[in-house]
DNA sequence: CTGATTTTAGACCTCCGGTTCAAGAATTCG
DNA sequence: CGAATTCTTGAACCGGAGGTCTAAAATCAG
């Protein structure tokens, strides 16, 4: 009964988290998000509540779509090193092919809420320690497999990546792709 | 002649790049700027032209205060490897001891602004090339001093170790000091 | 068809950020 | 001392951000 949502709720929040991604929790205002999901403003608030619960469900699917993203790629064939590079390498030039450079959503979030905003900080949070988890298990598949070594601290070690990650994703804002490049070789060839 | 400025010029661009750096550019809004310096918003205005022109001032002053806390860190007895452990420590300490976690105004302005405010976001990449070179002059002189080996490609490890900073300084906002210094810990492990 | 129910679109409202202004205050020069 | 000059400040202006509301539109049950 009733009339029927003439947009796909999924869809329209995939559209929001673009949106957010590109621009900034701040710097997105409601008109711009009727323009990325041509849903009209009213519409937006009836479905959503707000702009801010509208972003908590933008960053949920970040999360989620970025977990299988990397569980994917790391669970491709090759050496726990392979994988994890080509895992970088994929980041980065998404990022540089893309029309903006915007870095990554959920460190995007850290850096401009934390302080300001305790919930979406810890979703954001949460993301990254969920991201080191996959890269230690990676490394403990591949000391299994004999091709990590096995006096590598798998935890230790995928922390310290996770930073350079974090690091290449600003960097990949100002740094051309070749030095970019040249961070991953170095950070890998630490085990 | 005519009447005589009321404040230090140097003393509220200063005190503005505390409330930037504590807040974000967009965060802060002329009111916050006339509540942290003292200054009624008229007189800033009068005195620099707009928040933007403030903002650059503040900037400025940013790249030049912490370009001199590197060299004074890194120049001091030691190895290589040792002075810049200290200097890594020094800043995430800095950060986390500070009533807010804050991460480095470069960067931030970089995560903020780039692609929206091309002169900012080029200031903010300079100052992070400059850090990279105090690296790579550090890691030279270590390699003429003997504490670090020939096969080093200075400029590299730089790049990486500018990487692991940023890095940090992201993570910094939510991970807790023990983990940080692990981080640290892992990256000079490299050279 | 009718009534109940839900969505829609956009007008509307309020508040605040960035900026300008007008009037007064402090100083130097003649 | 008066004039010229520069600084100070609170008030006022303007636009846009975030959010609300309402009348119309679309659907379904009976």
């Amino acid at each position: 009964m009733g009339r029927p949502k003439s947009f796909e709720p999924d869809v329209v929040v995939a559209q929001a988290m673009e949106t957010f991604w590109t621009k900034g929790y701040a710097g997105t205002s409601p008109a711009d998000l009727a323009e990325a999901t041509g849903v009209a403003k009213g519409s937006l608030y009836h479905s959503f509540g707000s702009k801010r619960e509208l972003f908590t469900r933008a960053l949920d699917l970040y999360g989620r779509t970025g977990s299988e993203l990397a569980e994917g790629v790391l669970s491709g064939p090759g050496t726990a090193k392979e994988r994890i590079r080509a895992y970088f390498v994929l980041l980065v030039d998404m990022d540089l092919d893309g029309p903006v450079r915007r870095g990554c959503l959920a460190q995007n979030t850290v850096e401009e809420l934390a302080g300001r905003d305790e919930e979406a900080t810890r979703t954001a949070h949460r993301i990254e320690e969920r991201m080191i988890e996959l890269l230690a298990a990676r490394i403990e598949q591949g000391q299994r497999a004999g091709d990590v070594g096995r006096d590598v601290d798998a935890g230790t070690q995928a922390l310290f990546l996770q930073a350079t990650l974090s690091g290449l994703r600003v960097m990949a804002r100002t740094f051309d792709r070749p030095v970019l490049y040249r961070i991953i070789d170095t950070a890998l060839a630490g085990f």
